[in-house]
DNA sequence: CTGAAAGCGCTTACAG
DNA sequence: CTGAAAGCGCTTACAG
């Protein structure tokens, strides 16, 4: 049998306030009878029961992090932070992937798994509005990653999508690239949209115009990227450099390249956006936009906490910067060998 | 106010027992009083409070999954797989990664996380054997990953080091190479062992033996593999082949051999294990040895499911079958194109 | 089939 | 500085 607080304080010959109070450091102790408790816990291996304190206090020292099921290997980044900046401030990490579509049975664990937390990571729009509603109403703090806030009022975070997409449009136009092909990810999300503005807007400033020939649709897979540039490279004239919304599809795009017998950069420059794992070892190493989702998670942990410690300002969102990497699919002269971290 | 078992009886003019029989399906009830109970549970949004649950049945239908703080991107697999499996049995996922060497302020907070969960998967030796010991002797359910039981006697998993690493040379010296070279990993860790007495074994099986000095030590990061091969390449006269035994070090490898000025296979024949993400993105694509971790963290919570609902069969530790991926680094001819789903 | 009551292991006013 | 006691929201014998 696990021992228990009164375990401990009859060990220690005191009361269980006693015990609770040494526990929490709520209130000033008799040095004598402190290391008496401290001994006792000592020699019994005693931990508190979670359950118990959970029930007394409501607070349940975890918070959870929902993602869509289907999510990138780039999630174990955001997953990465959470945890580390969870852990730091004493908190533990439920994780909860949803299937996003046919909620129904999702809904019900959900429903229980929020009462197991303190406050809620959404990396998922998966959730039902509603629900989401219900909960913050009921004073469970949220924040929203990489989403919208829209209707449900709480703070949020996302990358610069459109400040990252012109950087990188600056970038080849600075090469020189005139007529920039642009794979287009799916039109309801927010992350593609932004994206596209970038695009554009990069153009405008070099005062070219966003030609609809030139933007593609995609889905965000590899697939999709192939059969986008395929479309791409039979233009006439064909583009000079092409922007693709993601690395996965500039992958299926490279492979795509490859098979019409044309080379990545010399024929056609190739980039992409978020600096996923493999983007450094493609043949030739993709030009990217690097998103921090480490930092995506910590800072969502932060904002959180933040939350749940009772702050109250007006809900905020927050833009994290991305960061250009250059390698050499662009057409630059960026190092040749793979990297090496020394 | 969150409504509590309490609010829902009062509304549905019945005791609260009724409702928690209700909630648990634990006794019939009446079919009119049921209605009442359902009816007053979807008015008031009623969801049953964890911790109040937690305390009185010592359940928390949470299990925890805890990793190495510096493990790499392919642990995201494993806890997509623990995931999946454990959301499909209606128990929630905590994470919890730790350093590994000074535990200290770990052991802490890991306590304390274990009075949340009924049971833990443990994928990282960080944690002090004595420590699981009590956890074991207390009652609480582990099993093992990609470890062996050691002194811990419980369940455990593992993939078929020794029996990859036999088929990947076997593969090398059906190609017709002889001189085979390979990367070790850390001696501490039986994967590294393991690994290299399965390239012994299948020299062994071909009469060959196992010299020293084609064996060079690396730690299983890239930059080892590097140096590694370098050595491996001075060598004369030069092995035809390399194996390395994680993927990371014939990263490492690869680009020891461009700089040289070598060409894979042509020159010398590079492989690996593990078959991480960026394997098959490599030029040229990386032959190794797959291991289905999401499958290692699937069956890891089944197992430990299990031993949560009473099973009381003797310890066991499965060995999960690896699988030879042949792409070109070997020599094969494999399909050129990167790989698309389709 | 249903209810009253005890108990799970903590925390925290309330007294002293 | 310390203790006795109430209460957090459930489950589950025990009666009926």
């Amino acid at each position: 049998m696990r021992p228990t607080i009164r375990t401990v304080a009859a060990k220690a010959g005191v009361s269980i306030a006693t015990v609770s109070r040494f526990l929490n450091g709520s209130a000033h102790i008799n040095a004598e009878t402190e290391a008496k408790v401290r001994e006792a816990i000592a020699d019994l291996g005693y931990v508190p029961n979670a359950s118990a304190r959970g029930l007394a206090t409501n607070t349940t020292q975890t918070i959870a992090l929902i993602f869509p099921k289907l999510s990138g290997p780039f999630f174990a980044e955001l997953i990465r932070g959470a945890e580390t900046e969870a852990g730091a401030a004493g908190y533990h990490l439920l994780i909860y992937s949803i299937a996003g579509s046919a909620a129904g049975d999702d809904d019900q664990t959900l429903g229980l798994l929020t009462t197991k937390v303190d406050g809620l990571i959404l990396a998922s729009r998966g959730v039902q509005q509603n629900y989401v509603r219900d909960l913050q109403r009921q004073g469970t703090p949220i924040v929203l990653l990489g989403e919208e806030p829209g209707e449900i009022a709480g703070d949020s975070i996302r990358p610069d999508n459109a400040g990252g997409a012109r950087q990188m449009v600056t970038h080849l136009l600075e090469h020189g690239y005139r007529r920039i092909g642009f794979i287009h990810g799916p039109e309801t999300q927010t992350h593609a949209q932004e994206r596209l503005r970038g695009y554009c807007d990069a153009l405008h400033a070099y005062e070219l115009s966003c030609v609809p020939e030139l933007i593609v649709p995609g889905a965000f897979d590899e697939h999709s990227g192939y059969t986008a540039m395929q479309r791409l490279l039979h233009l006439h004239p064909r583009p000079e450099a092409v922007f693709a919304a993601n690395d996965q599809m500039a992958i299926g795009a490279l492979t795509a390249v490859y098979e019409s017998g044309l080379r990545v950069p010399e024929d056609v420059a190739l980039v992409g956006f978020d600096d996923i794992e493999p983007a450094r070892y493609l043949r030739p190493p993709l030009t990217t936009v690097h998103q921090d989702m480490t930092g995506q998670g910590r800072l969502a942990v932060q904002m959180l906490l933040a939350r749940i410690q009772g702050s109250e300002t007006p809900p905020e969102t927050r833009v994290l910067p991305t960061e250009l990497v250059i390698r050499r699919s662009c057409g630059c002269n960026a190092p040749q060998t793979q990297s090496i971290e020394i």
